[in-house]
DNA sequence: TGCACAAAAAGAATCATTCCCAATTTAAAA
DNA sequence: TTTTAAATTGGGAATGATTCTTTTTGTGCA
């Protein structure tokens, strides 16, 4: 785990006039110690776990404070839930390809994508703020003849579970 | 309306042994009559203004026949309720660009995007099926001084009510 | 050390959407 | 036209993610 994030965390404490609790110490290290994508039950899961013990409100108003921190990054792929990625990278733009077989998720960054992205908005007479991208995509017959994590030269971001509801 | 609609509805029921029911007709006239975008209960609420009533439910089951004829498209804003627009234009691509301070939502059609788009996915390893784009924007420094408007080449949308929840 | 207020726990509340199931309708055959 | 099997409806309950409420606890500065 990044000790900066602990860090950087504490500094928007401080900052916000907030203040440092066990049960966050707790939830971040539970998010930081995986680069796995998570969702908050999923999160609440792997607290309780732990022998310290969080009240799902906690979990969700923790992820939030990450988030506003600029700690985690919440990734929207249309589902009732949303995901949280704790590889945070700062960018205007976030681009996700989603497998429609498996439910990957890999996370990409095209520079030449955002400058597009951005030209069509100002085109249109608007000043774009930030961006995102969903391609659904299939990797399975890469996937099946084990050519698919070669090819992938995105950092992987971790895999997703079915749509619950 | 136009009445391609019906007859295309029509069709599809017929192919997949459904029936017709004045409900549908009513539903499909309400959504049809006019080129907004709207979401489910405001949907519900056009047709209990007319004299005969559906239940929310046979809305809620009305518009998934539609989408899934294809007859209607569905918009994820990543928001709590799910928008759709009557205006449905055959594309594997949809790019939104939603205004940050009055909500709006206009549609756009970029072949480069889409091209570009499509390479990134295959560069990837993965073969792209369906893209879609939000860029989160601001016309509001346009609106002021007049001008937002004119340059709006694309077809207006409609406008979004703001997060009820 | 005490106080003011942020935070936590626990569970209730929300709210869009889906599910359930008895009662009704439809369409196609008899 | 009657029959009949299956689709559809109504409407209220259920779901499930997330947020809110209330009370209790804990933190950190003075």
């Amino acid at each position: 785990m990044d000790s900066s994030v602990k860090a950087r965390l504490h500094q928007f404490i401080q900052s916000k006039g907030l203040r440092n609790t066990p049960q966050r110490d707790v939830i971040v290290e539970a998010i930081f110690s995986s680069e796995e994508h998570f969702n908050a039950d999923e999160l609440w899961e792997r607290v309780r776990k732990t022998q310290s013990k969080s009240s799902r409100a906690t979990v969700y108003r923790t992820i939030t404070l990450l988030v506003e921190a600029g700690l985690l990054h919440e990734i929207d792929l249309g589902d009732d839930q949303k995901t949280y990625d704790p590889n945070f990278v700062e960018s205007p733009a976030h681009n996700h390809l989603v497998c429609i077989d498996c439910g990957k998720v890999v996370e990409f960054e095209d520079e030449n994508i955002r400058i597009m992205n951005d030209c069509a908005a100002t085109r249109l007479g608007y000043r774009s703020q930030k961006q995102s991208l969903k391609i659904e995509a299939c990797c399975e017959k890469l996937r099946l003849n084990g050519r698919c994590e070669n090819l992938i030269t995105a950092r992987l971001q971790g895999k997703r579970l079915p749509k619950k509801r």
